[in-house]
DNA sequence: CTTGACCTTGAACCTAGGTTTAAACCCTAT
DNA sequence: ATAGGGTTTAAACCTAGGTTCAAGGTCAAG
C-alpha cells in the first residue's frame, strides 16, 4: 500500500507518517522501484494503536520504546501492564496536582466574593 | 532595581525577565542613563503574581491579557472571579478527562491481567 | 503529450515558555 | 589599568508533535 492509502485508511496525514519514520517510531518503508514507500497492511493497525497510545496519556518517546513496529517481539503482557501501571501513576499524579489547583482556585474565588460583600 | 536585583529578589531568571518585557507580559523598564534597566521595587509582586497565576493553570497569553503590568485598573474584583471561575471550568475538565484516561488504562489493565489468568 | 493526482526530499514554520550564546558595553575595586 | 561582575542586544536553541513549503519525479487517463 502507499502512503496515502495507509493515511487514509489509519485516518492520519501522510506528513505524519512520514514523521513518525523519521523518528523511529515505525519501521522505515520498503521502497518500491520508483523510490514509493510500500507499506504492510498492518501498518494501519500500528498507527491506531500509536493513537490510542497517546490518547492514554504516553509520549511518541514512549510508544517508539515499545518497539511496535520494529518487528521485535510484541512486547510481553507483562511488560504492558509494567508500562500501564507507570502511566496509571503519572495520570493519578496529574489529577491530584489538577484538584490541588482546583482548591486553590475555589479558595481564592471564595475570597474574593467575600471582599466584594463586605465592599457592599 | 537593576534586573539582577529583581530577579534575586523575586527568584526568577534575568532571561526570564526580559522575556517577558518582549512578550509585553510586563511594562518596559525606565533605562537609566546607562542603558541599564531600572526597574520600581512593585516588580517583583508583578512576577511573584505572574507564577501564582501560572501555577493556577493560566497561561502568560491569559496573564498578559490581565495588563497587570500596564499600569492600568488593577483589574476589578468580578474580572478576577469571572477568569478564576473560567479557569476553574477548564481544570474540572482536565481532571475528567484525566479520570477518563484513569478509567481505560484501568480497563486495558484488568483485561491483560485476566489473559495472563487465563494462560496460566 | 499534457493534465492532475500522487509521491520524493529537506528545510522551514508553528505554539509555549523560556534558556543559551555571542559580542559588546559599563562599573567598581584593587 | 585591569579583572570581575553586571548589563545590553539579537538570534539561535530546546522539547513535542507535527504541518507546510518548495522543487522536483512518477504515473494513469484522455
Amino acid at each position: 500500500m502507499k502512503i496515502g492509502d495507509i493515511a487514509r485508511a489509519a485516518g492520519v496525514t501522510t506528513s505524519r507518517i512520514r514523521f513518525y519514520e523519521k523518528r523511529g517510531i515505525i519501521a522505515p518503508a520498503v521502497r518500491g522501484p520508483n523510490g514509493y514507500r510500500d507499506y504492510p497492511e498492518e501498518l494501519i493497525a500500528i498507527l491506531r494503536f500509536i493513537e490510542q497510545a497517546q490518547g492514554l496519556g504516553f509520549s511518541l518517546k514512549e510508544i517508539a520504546g515499545v518497539d511496535v513496529a520494529q518487528g521485535d517481539h510484541p512486547i510481553s503482557c507483562d511488560e504492558a501492564i509494567r508500562l500501564l501501571s507507570g502511566k496509571l501513576d503519572s495520570v493519578a499524579a496529574l489529577i491530584a496536582e489538577a484538584k490541588e489547583r482546583q482548591r486553590r482556585i475555589k479558595a481564592l474565588i471564595a475570597e474574593l466574593q467575600g471582599r466584594k460583600q463586605s465592599a457592599a
